[in-house]
DNA sequence: ATCAGGAATTAGAATAATTCCAAATTTTCA
DNA sequence: TGAAAATTTGGAATTATTCTAATTCCTGAT
């Protein structure tokens, strides 16, 4: 698994041909580093206009369309509270989402070490997770 | 908080006149009635078919705002997966819900007894929760 | 380089869950 | 009983997302 860069602004041109056997394009490198520049857990149409200001052709069916193939390549994580509309997120390492109340604002929190959340669970013998999300809300501590 | 009745087939009748601080009215006791009948997670559509065998003249909105009335009070809990409509579950007790991918099915999942699961996160101090879910996809096991 | 075939992009239409609205009905309780 | 408030209702409106069909872009073989 290629480790994403992740330093803040991204030269779309850097990415390599293919990630995670996605074959990056010009769009889908443009709609990745949108993502890495700036983590605030952008919406799709937020996506979209941020990337318009670099490629001004791009297409919200593009961005769509993008975001689709980079979430299911593991490449960004698609974040869902309620049924507000998905946010996109390219933190890799494995932590689950707060979204403070008074702000909005979307932080990512990480697991303790050596926790982990499958032990806490009382599922069945032999059950495999493909996926899985955790979303809290509440106000968040200064921090 | 008042306990309500697990017993399968309850009678909307049978509900009190208010239940933490909700009025019930007669499409509200059914709604709950259809919710603790069949605990299936359904949908406000299922909900909606359901509650129209017994109410013919309940319309699709007066679900949704019974539904949105009832989870409100804490009295139901709405589950979502990705995007997918949202689903509805009377279980009141701490779980978390699993999507079988094969079958479509979704599953309550309790917690292994004296965890906690804020044990693991890693929250910034004075952090306050005020809602949580936690939503897995895979292959569920035998049972 | 050129060309064919496949993949990706695009604009706009379509979809579908949910919310909104304004009128009618029901409930509450003075 | 009657006025005010709350709820229900049907249908229209909203909106995020997906679909469609046409165009453009890539890629790899010649």
């Amino acid at each position: 698994m290629i480790v994403l860069a992740q330093t803040k602004n991204p030269n779309p041109e850097d990415f390599p041909s293919e990630i995670n056997g996605l074959r990056m394009t010009r769009q889908r490198r443009e709609v990745l580093a949108t993502l890495l520049a700036e983590r605030d857990h952008p919406t799709a149409n937020d996506v979209f206009l941020r990337a318009q200001k670099r490629m001004p052709t791009i297409s919200l069916a593009t961005v769509y369309n993008c975001l689709e193939a980079l979430v299911s390549h593991n490449l960004v994580k698609q974040v869902n509270f309620d049924r507000d509309s998905s946010r996109y997120c390219p933190n890799l390492s494995d932590h689950c989402h707060f979204q403070d109340e008074s702000s909005g604002k979307i932080h990512d929190i990480g697991f303790k070490d050596g926790v982990n959340l499958t032990d806490l669970l009382d599922l069945p013998e032999g059950t495999q997770i493909n996926h899985l999300e955790i979303s809290l809300k509440g106000t968040f501590g200064k921090s």
